[in-house]
DNA sequence: TATGAATGAGTCTTCATTCAT
DNA sequence: AATGAATGAAGACTCATTCAT
């Protein structure tokens, strides 16, 4: 029972220090956050941060995992409210496009991560990690369409793909300030999306009824 | 003479470090385009950079705003060859896309740029820059949607937007791996979401004809 | 008291620190005095002086706090002793000469850093503790004066500024070589004006009485 | 006579140079004073001033040199005026406090060559040469005191050291911003002492004559 | 003589990381 | 588990100086 007291200490105060993180992460960037800022923020030295990782990067890695731990309750949650599949499948793209929408630190963590800038040693693990993790979160989604415009699922992973194209885009264009020379609102444009879509997939429903 | 030779000199060096510069950015990314590699690259020392370049960012402008020039050209040159409007909407829309396609590590600097990992010191005059290019670019898209639908300059607007958001999530996904997860070909998203848009936009012009 | 301990090892490298700038900079002068030289004087890598002083010029804030607590401390001492006021005078002047006759770095210090060749940085904060000790230092002088020889204030002030200016001109022109080279010696030509400077204050006085 | 043009050319030139060098020295400091500035300055290149000076040094000290031969000129002239043997001390005197006065820069200079500042390489050779024309100039004022004062040779000789002691701490401090602080005038502090000066020679000559 | 290109040593500073305590 | 001291490699940038032209 010690050793287990010991053990959920232990992750207690690796979470906290993950929290202290993201907040760093958060307010300077990427790049301002070094180790010494996180530890400070959560009342730490640096040395006391390799308690808990081994390295920095590993902070990013636990960072992102949880933010897509994060990811999947959210859709979870959202799109298992009641009413009908259309509700559902609104309330999926929507919670995923609100997500990091209030997160903008998680989606650069996210692309940073396999971009250009990627840190070395973040390694195939991880990405198998994530990779899985994200189809997880995306399976909801394609269900939903599938459901809606009674689709096969082919039909319906391209679509939900598309989708997740457009979501994205609009994600980082305003994240980057682009939408905002062009004199439009990501909101408006997630919502006009969605309607496009529904609509496509109540038609593709009829032809087939028919 | 001499003189003009010389500047031509000049020119040719400058423009061969910024190729070194493309070239360690891609290699190596963002990060790891220090001074000293991309000299090296270009055969130079590092003081050598700083007769070109007074500053690392300066570089980076540079490369932003070479990039931001072939975009105009490639898009002016393919958008621009004959046949109906529909063909050039489509041309358009495929220029910007296999432009950053084929250069993925100018979309990175793109975002890079304007992005939490934003190095200070660009500022606003390049973001100007950028801006107006980028409103250029896509006045040319703009055109050809309203002209393609007979859309209201305000309805194409949206259009071209919703386009570019695509356009760009696509790219975004496709470079970082996440597409090829979700087993799927960036040239047929695009192709599929062009088709998608001639065939709204013609339903859009028979819906105002009749 | 273990945390006691630690802080005492702290302030204790800080001063060894110090210790190693000063000499440092004593052999090599200022310009030599580069962190590099000072870390390995002190036996250091350069990064180990930055968790002592965040920065050169922070060093050489405090190289000339100390150097000017110390002087403040020697007047005190020296002027304190008993006798009679002009013992005393006498005392104060040559304290201030003897002190930077045998700490000439201090007096470059002192004159470098609001010099032409001034450092940026070091600004109106120290200056004006500067300032403020050195007017402090004076003070005492400026009462001996006009004691020895009942001045006004004024005239005291007038006084003791003229033997200031009188006691660094010497410290410099000595420093500098220049004396050996005028076949002078430094410390006559101080005793000389202290004479001289007690016979003015006592005919003024007798002056005064008549 | 076409190697003498050449030579009248190239001299020319070298005092142009140090022109611009005093100028930017005066300007900028002498941290700031790098070859580049000075050559642009000159409307050269870097590299032309190596045609023309061997080493940044020998721009010092070409510098200073020019400097004390302007300063026995200035004296020379000023004390040289017609008037009794007072007025002419008293013009030397100001002549020299004026000259340095008015130049600053040539202040530093002198006081950094020598100083734990000091650059190598500037050596013995230009040491001698700058006593001797030290030396030079001081006599004069030598001369006038003991006219003046009918004194020995080896009283006015101490005399003047004595003055000198006073006008460089004078000078020095009022350039270090010591003197403002002590709400003193260099001007006035200067004319006291002359004044002060004079009174003693007088005395000293109403001494031996009765 | 003058240029302009280039060098190379050096500057301060930052930071992830290690380790004795 | 945590500290605090220290390292060492790296980073951008500067500048006197050299040299082919």
């Amino acid at each position: 029972m010690t050793a287990n007291r010991r053990e959920t200490n232990r992750k207690f105060r690796q979470e906290a220090l993950l929290s202290a993180a993201k907040q760093v992460f958060a307010a300077h960037g990427l790049e301002g956050a070094t180790i010494r800022a996180i530890a400070q923020e959560a009342g730490y030295t640096a040395g006391a941060v390799y308690s808990y990782y081994p390295t920095k990067e590993a902070i990013y890695a636990a960072i992102l995992a949880h933010s897509l731990h994060d990811l999947r309750d959210t859709i979870a949650t959202e799109a298992a409210g009641g009413g009908s599949d259309e509700a559902r499948l609104r309330a999926a793209i929507r919670a995923v496009y609100r997500f990091y929408r209030a997160r903008p630190q998680d989606l650069d963590l996210g692309l940073y991560v396999f971009q250009g800038l990627r840190p070395r040693g973040l390694g195939p693990e991880l990405d198998r990690q994530l990779n899985s993790r994200l189809i997880v979160a995306l399976q909801k989604v394609a269900g939903a369409i599938a459901r809606v415009g009674r689709l096969t699922p082919l039909a319906a992973h391209r679509e939900t793909v598309a989708a997740i194209c457009y979501l994205f885009g609009t994600l980082v264009l305003a994240g980057t300030g682009r939408l905002k020379i062009l004199d439009s609102e990501p909101d408006a444009l997630i919502e006009h999306y969605v309607d496009g879509l529904v609509a496509r997939l109540h038609d593709a429903r009829s032809a087939q009824t028919a």
